[in-house]
DNA sequence: CGGTATCCCAATGGATACTG
DNA sequence: CAGTATCCATTGGGATACCG
């Protein structure tokens, strides 16, 4: 069954190939949600329950999934502290913190783009 | 036409509600190819097939795709030359060409990323 | 040359329920 | 509290064919 199902079948979904730098941040970035953990994450340590209310309307399980890839890349660090009940508080890394000029930029020239939506 | 995916019925409930600039930046700049497309502008006008040659294996459905969002978001200009076999031409506009540091800024964290990655 | 028109698939992530 | 586990609807965009 593995096996079978390992076998990637390349016809279809010819994905953006390279993986130039570009890509990877844009990889990360462009999962959903994941700038507004990271604009919430700007400022201080924050527990995972406080992230999911911030954010809104955010599903706990996607929120997981975020902060997972978010963690595998660098850039937030995840730390369990022992208690009852249970406490799991996220920051984000130096990496992490490199990333603020990113979305700084996009902001900026988010605002010039916007005026030509609505 | 991203203007009208702003306005599309939302499935289930309310996703990534808040159209911040920061989102709109995203939306664009997340279309599958649309960092190459920029990429390749950024230095010269391109013609249509040139583009397509230069990106490698986009297809035309989807270069037609993105460039139609990126003019109308008033990031590339497009420009027909009536001559035959007709040519049709496109550049980064002003605001287009601010995109340029954004995607510098992203490459260089991805760089950082990227050696997490492999 | 510079596109449209179809058809269709697989990954993304939303809804909901449950758990240590 | 901080997650997992399922299930499944939506959709981006790839393949292919065709057109003025």
């Amino acid at each position: 069954m593995i096996g079978a199902m390992m076998n990637k079948q390349r016809s279809r979904r010819t994905p953006p190939p390279q993986d130039c730098p570009l890509d990877v941040c844009l990889r990360l970035l462009a999962g959903a949600w994941t700038p507004k953990v990271l604009w919430y994450l700007c400022d201080e340590p924050r527990r995972f329950g406080d992230l999911r209310r911030d954010i809104g309307t955010i599903t706990s399980k996607v929120l997981t999934t975020r902060l997972r890839e978010m963690e595998e890349l660098g850039v937030v660090a995840r730390e369990v502290i022992p208690s009852s009940p249970p406490q799991v508080s996220y920051s984000l890394t130096q990496l992490g913190k490199e990333l603020k000029p990113v979305l700084d930029a996009m902001t900026q020239v988010g605002e010039k783009l916007g005026r030509k939506i609505e």
